[in-house]
DNA sequence: CAGAGTAGATGTATCTTGCATATAGTGACA
DNA sequence: TGTCACTATATGCAAGATACATCTACTCTG
């Protein structure tokens, strides 16, 4: 996005600037933790249904941030169904997912802008074309 | 993020949902049209510096674009440097436009929505942990 | 046993991005 | 002339992210 080698949402190559499941997962998990399967639920719940996570994908980020520290887990105790691994989040963890609001926050922006400029060049262009450098 | 299949933003695997290059070279090419070059100095300034992209990425994705028929570009013909290409939005590329709209205002919203959860879980959770299912 | 639902995990294809690098014309400078 | 910097376009490559399909495993229902 701008800058290389933020701690938050720029590990390497691209990818999106970091994409939404990761910080989804992390607010899911700082509002009620619990397990994977769960965590989907609050998700789409937060998000008013906008935005659904695949299953995998999850599962997926939430042992990434576990091997990179920013989760910890244990499977389930209670043992009376398939086995469930319980999420919680580490104090690294809170901070990555401080990092996540700035960064969200920011996304939010240049989304706006975005969709703020598309939506009067468009406006302006009307039916045929917005090139305003007509000679 | 939510469907498949929807003909902007996504066109199959993943990538972060469509990310921002595509739209903020839309939203240029919509402002002023004109070339790649230039097209960069646009999107930084519409976004206040916040979002600076890549030439190379520029490049292709204004390629892909054209490969898919939402611009057209040619040649410049005033040949005084290095050779440019103009590009255009065609009238599918406008539409294009209209549904990133909308896919970026959503976009703003989840990210506003993530934020805010983000914020108010890591606030009740202090420096302990927010585990807490609002019971 | 078959089928559905819960729960977790992996494989794979496709896509996106950032960085490095190549090509090419023009002007500045020694 | 040779080199450097800037404009302009383009490609190669590695790293990451996502969607979809598929696999295992346990439990309950019929």
């Amino acid at each position: 996005m701008h800058g290389p080698g933020r701690p938050c949402c720029r590990r390497g190559g691209g990818g999106g600037g970091g994409a939404f499941v990761e910080p989804a997962a992390l607010a899911a998990l700082a509002r009620s933790g619990g397990h994977g399967y769960d965590l989907r639920r609050e998700i789409s719940e937060l998000t008013d249904g906008a935005f659904d996570v695949d299953a995998g994908g999850l599962y997926r980020v939430l042992r990434r941030l576990e091997e990179e520290g920013f989760v910890s887990s244990r499977w389930a105790e209670g043992d009376s169904g398939p086995q469930r691994r319980d999420y919680e989040l580490t104090p690294e963890g809170r901070d990555l997912a401080h990092d996540w609001i700035e960064h969200l926050r920011e996304r939010e922006r240049v989304s706006s802008v975005l969709a703020g400029a598309l939506a009067s060049s468009l406006k302006k262009g009307g039916s045929t074309h917005g090139k305003r450098r007509e000679g």
